[in-house]
DNA sequence: TATTGTTATACTCTATAACTATA
DNA sequence: TATAGTTATAGAGTATAACAATA
């Protein structure tokens, strides 16, 4: 169905068309690993960031620390993720990937390059890149030069 | 906490991480509508598509249509919407807004409207047009002029 | 007294199937 | 036999509070 003309002008409703696309297409991909979207998520944090303590990366993943609880029983008993004291405060665990986790890890994210490329098949090329580029500076909150309101 | 660098490569982090961002910003103000913030989008899909089947609705705001009897319930109730019988098949219903349905919409698009600026305010002006218009464009899958792969 | 992580509970959302009334 | 809409049920996801261990 074509969209009705006032509903474009919503950036909500945009983002989040978009969003279920990208859902749709990483589904199948998603699924199949421990804890799914969120699980990939985890581990990509978990690696990008070195070893941190549950709290921080359910923070940053705007999560709910319990939910880390759950992602993370699963991620460790399929041997993705190591659990590990810190030694300078014992209430704290430290997240850890395995050789396996990075393993995993690092084939989920070539096969969901290739997704991304196919979400963003219909812009040109230069539009891609733009597009990628927005997004991620918003997200960031990183600027560049231009930062100045 | 700043984000680590091989995160920021993922198109799905930006993407999630604005969507985010979205809601927690529009959160209290569409909780307010009967049906939350899918309560808006099927107002917001009913208005500007004209009145339509309930299944037209949900398949183009990507809703179960089981889903979609319990927020017309609502919204009904409310008196934002009507559900008119079709003269033309009798098995189906066609949702039209109400004057109050309108009105509410219009009241909350505005708001929205404000909360959307808010959202891509750390980008400088020229890119917050660009981001919204590729935004709209990969979502309608209008490619202007460039369409060609 | 506050914080990290865990557990238990309840609530919401979603998916599925069964049902009706029309076609 | 197929479709639009409704209803009922179960499952997953989420939020909340209470708890144990440590600071």
């Amino acid at each position: 169905m074509r969209a009705p003309k006032s509903v474009e002008q919503d950036l909500g409703w945009a983002l989040f068309t978009v969003v279920r696309r990208y859902r749709r297409l990483t589904d199948g991909l998603l699924n199949d690993l421990p804890g799914g979207p969120r699980g990939y998520q985890v581990l990509l944090a978990a690696q990008a960031g070195g070893p941190r303590s549950q709290l921080a990366l359910a923070q940053y993943l705007g999560l709910d620390r319990t939910v880390m609880t759950y992602l993370l029983d699963e991620l460790e008993r399929a041997g993705l993720v190591r659990r590990a004291p810190d030694p300078a405060d014992r209430r704290v665990r430290r997240v850890e990937l395995s050789d396996q986790g990075a393993a995993t890890l690092a084939d989920a994210r070539g096969r969901l390059r290739g997704i991304e490329d196919e979400l963003l098949e219909p812009l040109p090329v230069p539009d891609r890149h733009t597009l990628r580029g927005l997004l991620h500076r918003l997200a960031t909150g990183d600027l560049g030069d231009a930062g100045q309101l």
